[in-house]
DNA sequence: CCTGAATTTAGCGTATAAGAAACTTAATTT
DNA sequence: AAATTAAGTTTCTTATACGCTAAATTCAGG
C-alpha cells in the first residue's frame, strides 16, 4: 500500500518527476508562476479553487486527483445481505400529500428503493408542484384508487392490483380518487438521498412537509 | 434530474438549502466561518485545498462533488415514458414453482422489472435448485403467508404487506405456507434477458418449464 | 576547483482568503 | 409597536496566496 498521503504537494511532485518536467514547464502548462509551484510542492502553500481547477486542466488530470481520495468507490453489491419489513415497519416521512414509510432501510446501498405511501391529496391544485426525480418509478395500486397525473400524459386512474412503470424524471403526482386514502406500492430506482431531495423545492423549502423533522428519525407505522 | 451547478457557491448554497441547515450550522459542521461561507455561497470568495477538504469533510459529501464534474449518469432514460398494466395483464410464464407475469413490458429499457408471482412450490425438495440471478431483488407479500428460503440466512416466514430486500446473486426460493398459494409482487433490479436466463439451467434447457411456449407472447391473467 | 546554465527556492509586495464582530432583515414574542 | 431572536450580509483586520524578482542550489563541461 503507497502511502496516498494527504499531501496536494506530494502529489505535484509526484506526477511531475513522474514525467520528467520541469517547473517551468508545468508553469507553461498550467499558467501558474514557478515559485508558487515550488512552495506548493514543499507544503508551504496551498492552492485556491480557481487554481486547482486551473492546475488539473493544465497537467490534464481529473480534479478528483489531486484529492488524495482514493476511490472506495461503489460496490452496489449487497453481499448476501438480506432485510425484511413487516408490515407497518419502516421510517415514517409525512408530507402534506403522501405519508411515506421507507422500506428495508437497514440496507444502505440499495439499487432500489422500496417506499409505501398513503396518498392524500384529492385534486392537482391541493397537491402543487409535480414531483421529479432521477431514475424511474413502479407503482403498484394496494389498496383504493388513484389518478396518476404526469407531464407527458393525460390523467390515468389506477386501480388495485393496477401498477406503472415511468421515467420519474417527467413531473409526477398521484392523487387519491377512491373514498378512503389510496395506498401504494412505489419502488424507485434511485437513491433514497436523491430522493428525499426531490421532496424539497427549488427554493429550498420542503413542500408540504407536515412537521418540520430537522433529520429527526422516526420508526413508526403507517397502519397498525 | 438535478440542476447543473455553475461553481461552488451554487453548490454549497444548493446542498446546505436542501438539508435546512443554517451557515451556523454548517459552520459547525465544518469549522469553516459563517462569514466565510456566506461569500462562498455568493460568489464573492474563492476556498484554498484546505478548506475544500474540511467542507467537504463536514458536509460528509466526496470532494468530487464540490467540483462540477457530473457523475456519468449511467441511468438509462426513458425519456418521459410511460407504461401501465392492468390488473391481471402482463406477459406470462409459467413453471413448476411460480407462474410469473411480467409487468409493463412495452418498455424494455427498464433498470426494475416488476413481476406479479403466484407461489406453487410447498417444500424445498420440491423447489430444487435456488434461484440466483444478478442485481438485487425486492418482495412484497400480496397475498397469503411464504416461507423466503436463502444461503445464508435461516428461512424467514412473510405474511400479507411484509416485504424483504435481499442481494439476489445469493441462492433463493419462495414457498407457499398459506392454505392458497402465495401471490407475491418482486422488483428485480436487472434486465428482463438476465432474469429470464435465471430460469435457464447451465445445459440450456429451461429448468420446471410448464409449457415449452419458445419466445410465444402471452397476454394472460393470473386471476382476473 | 571553477564557470555558467538550468532548475529550484526564498524574499517581498499586492491581492485575496478567512475569521470576528458589527450590521441588516425578517420573523416572533412581549 | 418595541423587544427578542434568528438568519444572513457587510465591514474590518489578520493571515495567506500568488507572482515578480532575486538568491540559492544543482549539474554540466572545462
Amino acid at each position: 500500500m503507497t502511502d496516498q498521503k494527504t499531501g496536494l504537494g506530494d502529489f505535484l511532485r509526484d506526477i511531475r518527476v513522474r514525467n520528467h518536467w520541469t517547473l517551468l514547464e508545468v508553469s507553461e502548462m498550467t499558467g501558474l508562476a514557478v515559485s508558487t509551484l515550488s512552495k506548493v510542492e514543499n507544503n508551504q502553500m496551498s492552492l485556491t479553487y480557481d487554481r486547482l481547477v486551473q492546475l488539473a486542466a493544465g497537467l490534464g488530470v481529473d480534479i478528483v486527483e489531486l484529492f488524495g481520495t482514493r476511490p472506495v468507490e461503489s460496490t452496489p453489491s449487497l453481499l448476501g445481505r438480506r432485510a425484511i419489513s413487516r408490515q407497518g415497519e419502516g421510517r415514517l416521512i409525512q408530507t402534506g400529500n403522501y405519508d411515506y414509510l421507507y422500506l428495508c432501510t437497514e440496507i444502505s446501498k440499495k439499487s432500489m428503493v422500496p417506499i409505501l405511501a398513503v396518498l392524500h391529496a384529492r385534486t392537482i391544485e391541493e397537491f402543487g408542484e409535480f414531483v421529479h426525480h432521477d431514475g424511474q418509478e413502479y407503482t403498484y395500486v394496494v389498496e383504493g384508487a388513484l389518478e396518476l397525473h404526469t407531464e407527458h400524459y393525460e390523467p390515468a386512474m389506477l386501480k388495485a392490483g393496477d401498477s406503472v412503470y415511468f421515467d420519474a424524471s417527467m413531473g409526477h403526482a398521484y392523487l387519491s380518487v377512491s373514498e378512503s386514502p389510496a395506498r401504494i406500492l412505489c419502488v424507485c430506482s434511485t437513491s433514497e438521498k436523491e430522493l428525499i431531495n426531490s421532496l424539497v423545492g427549488a427554493d429550498g423549502e420542503i413542500s408540504n412537509l407536515k412537521k418540520k423533522s430537522k433529520s429527526r428519525r422516526k420508526t413508526s407505522t403507517i397502519r397498525k
